[in-house]
DNA sequence: TAAATAGTGTCTTTCAGACAATATCTC
DNA sequence: GAGATATTGTCTGAAAGACACTATTTA
């Protein structure tokens, strides 16, 4: 059951030379779509941008993920593609950024048979970019038609996001450099939809071990609580378990 | 989701069809590998193919995971794409199947710029297919020099599974339509490579409600022991806690 | 009846949630 | 000092590991 591919078709766009007759066959569409996440107005938000408007582009107007085609030239992977969209709409370069999955088939997308590559990207966002519009908050999102099937990626990236939330320290990517961690609670509830306990939540995130203290810092009423910052940025924490066991 | 399906004209291979006119750049090469699992002679076995012995093909005769290109004409997604390898190597058409990630860049394949969709698979193995020659202890395959990127597609679908196997029923799929809990736990503990706890083990299966009364069967010396069978096997289940929660 | 394997009971430890108490900040 | 917020301490209940015990089968 030895399986040979070859299947003769016309030459697809791009196809090469010499002896790379098996090569000969078509291609499908290769995407790649980032579902972008900050928090904003104490909401968990993500990212969409409207699709071009112009006659022959499929789902027109429609809002989407941000994303689109491999260019083989420019991207060196995947990953490449996926940070360079996210370049190119937020200007952040090192986000938190994780492979959610793959999307391909022939029905997907009206120009053909195409495979789409979904990240999901965290970072804050602060200043000007926060008044850039296309953000929208999740449930918002979720409630528009989306380009594609944009709105099955979506649903997955915040059902993989809450599932981590419950056991991992994902949320410190969504805030700044240094925080509190009345804060990083704050970010645990805004994504979980329900409310911690204080103690608990303090116990779990200082046993971890992933935090540095940043020093104190007042400017609101109350006392001032410690800042921390990230004791390394290129990867999450995995709590040994997660937020309330059972139930 | 409302998906309009409109699929005006097969993938324009180079030519320039009305509007299309964007869609004229080079397309990377789009695969799919399968990482196939199973239990023999008492030990996690994994299915590796020989690349083809010719010339011209990349990495001839070397071991490999299942795979290949996508064929536009014939599968209807990635997943149906995967599920035919599945049914080619195994002769197996339904097995637990699930995505583990996409590798893609221009070096991985010196055919070009390619994507490939992993998937693993887990699965009973019986009769005559044991016997089929392909099947490697993961020790062994981990330690054979494989075609392309495959060593980090099998050392991520490992660890994948490894890890999943601490909070999930996966290694239930492993095993034949019925079986005992003593049969269960020896699988997880072949996965996970450390001795689990009888009571615990027991304890944790049969309140987690996955498992069906299949009768009790003997044949073995000792008691005859309470097969099940899984009362969905659509789907694994998720415990609400991992083994040894910390440590 | 002995050996082998299946299945149960119960004690202990661990740890997360609850919640009360204390500390420190601004005004 | 009052109000607001941060931080700590202690109790309690649930669940997993340890391990000894009982049950049922074949030889």
């Amino acid at each position: 059951m030895q399986h040979i591919v070859s299947n003769p078709a016309p030459p697809p766009p791009g196809a090469t030379v010499g002896a790379a007759a098996s090569l000969d066959f078509p291609r499908p569409l290769v995407t790649v779509d980032v579902a972008i996440f900050s928090v904003l107005q104490d909401a968990l938000q993500v990212l969409l941008v409207r699709r071009p408007d112009t006659r022959e582009e499929p789902f027109a107007g429609r809002w989407a993920l941000p994303g689109g085609f491999v260019d083989v030239a420019r991207d060196a992977s995947l990953l490449d593609c996926a940070l360079r969209k996210l370049q190119d709409k937020t200007g952040v370069a090192a986000p938190y950024l994780e492979q959610l999955g793959s999307w391909g088939d022939a029905q997907r997308d009206p120009r053909g048979w195409c495979a789409t590559h979904a990240y999901f990207a965290l970072l804050p966002v602060t200043g000007p970019a926060a008044a850039q519009d296309g953000w929208w908050a999740v449930e918002d999102a979720c409630r528009q038609p989306l380009a594609f099937d944009h709105a099955t990626i979506l649903a997955a990236a915040l059902e993989r996001l809450r599932s981590k939330v419950e056991y991992t320290s994902l949320p410190a990517f969504l805030l700044g450099e240094t925080f509190t961690l009345p804060a990083l609670q704050r970010v645990y509830e805004l994504v979980l939809g329900r409310p911690l306990d204080k103690s608990a939540f303090r116990r779990r995130m200082l046993d971890a071990g992933y935090l540095d203290e940043a020093g104190r810092a007042g400017g609101t009423a109350g006392r001032a609580a410690m800042h921390y910052r990230l004791r390394d940025r290129s990867r999450a924490t995995v709590f040994p378990r997660g937020f309330r066991s059972g139930e």
